[in-house]
DNA sequence: GTAAACCTTGGAGTGGACTCCAAGGTCAAG
DNA sequence: CTTGACCTTGGAGTCCACTCCAAGGTTTAC
């Protein structure tokens, strides 16, 4: 009936070193153990551990997660929290995607430049191209 | 006449410490020294660690950048190198601007939802909310 | 009975670009 | 002559999210 770490690991679709790693950084819950001292878990780990990796794809780092986790294991509901730790990350990601565009122009101008390898076109210059653009 | 670390460091925008590992990671010469041992650079490193910062700021990375100073080193216009890199950095930025647009699209309708601190609203809920939008 | 396939732990290693430290040497000013 | 501001070196620490390892114990299959 119980999950062991490998299982868990399986299921979730993280490595079962993973799973260790969350537990050992408190974003899930030490499990009972086997008489031979094994990981029991019940079948809703899986679905925490899921949980976890879709909050990291959106950004959020372990820690933060850890904390909603946490607001959430002692009964409340962490969606004020959520929001703000969300609106924060889009705060970044908007600063992100305007600092790539930028550079982005940037690249491309420097790319189209015909910089042949001939004498005096040398790295410099393209660098010195490149300021000159933006 | 000559110059030394901090003073590198200082007319670049940089640390002693970056200047002393940009020659240790091969991007800087390792300078002459004066008898007691001093570094003693010449006035054309301070550019030269601008021109790291510089290709930094584009995203390349240290050993790039190294590349690109070695072939210019030898002589060589390393121009056709840094237009690949410059091409390949470019394809990165698109993937990633792709990536977050996405991800600001899915977090941005994860904010709007009226997820208010009820008993059955929880972080499970708002990450199945989160799921369907998807 | 033995081999394979699990499990345990603590600890080290990864990458990237540094920063910080200790322990000592050097140099100019007052 | 001493204070303080520089310089030298090697090596450790930082952040992040793991991964990999060794050296052992356990369970399962044949």
């Amino acid at each position: 009936m119980a999950l062991r770490v490998s299982e868990v690991a399986q299921q979730a679709g993280v490595s079962a070193d993973a799973v260790r790693f969350y537990e050992k950084e408190g974003l899930l819950p030490s499990p009972p153990r086997s008489p031979a001292g094994y990981r029991e878990y019940d079948a809703t780990i899986p679905h925490r551990i899921r949980f976890i990796k879709g909050a990291q794809e959106m950004g959020l780092k372990l820690a933060e997660i850890g904390e909603l986790l946490e607001i959430q294991d002692r009964g409340a509901c962490p969606c004020g929290h959520t929001k703000t730790l969300v609106e924060r990350r889009i705060a970044e990601i908007d600063a992100e995607i305007d600092r790539l565009s930028s550079l982005r122009t940037g690249l491309a101008g420097l790319a189209e430049l015909e910089c042949s390898a001939t004498t005096e076109s040398d790295l410099w210059a393209c660098e010195a191209e490149f300021r000159k653009r933006r």
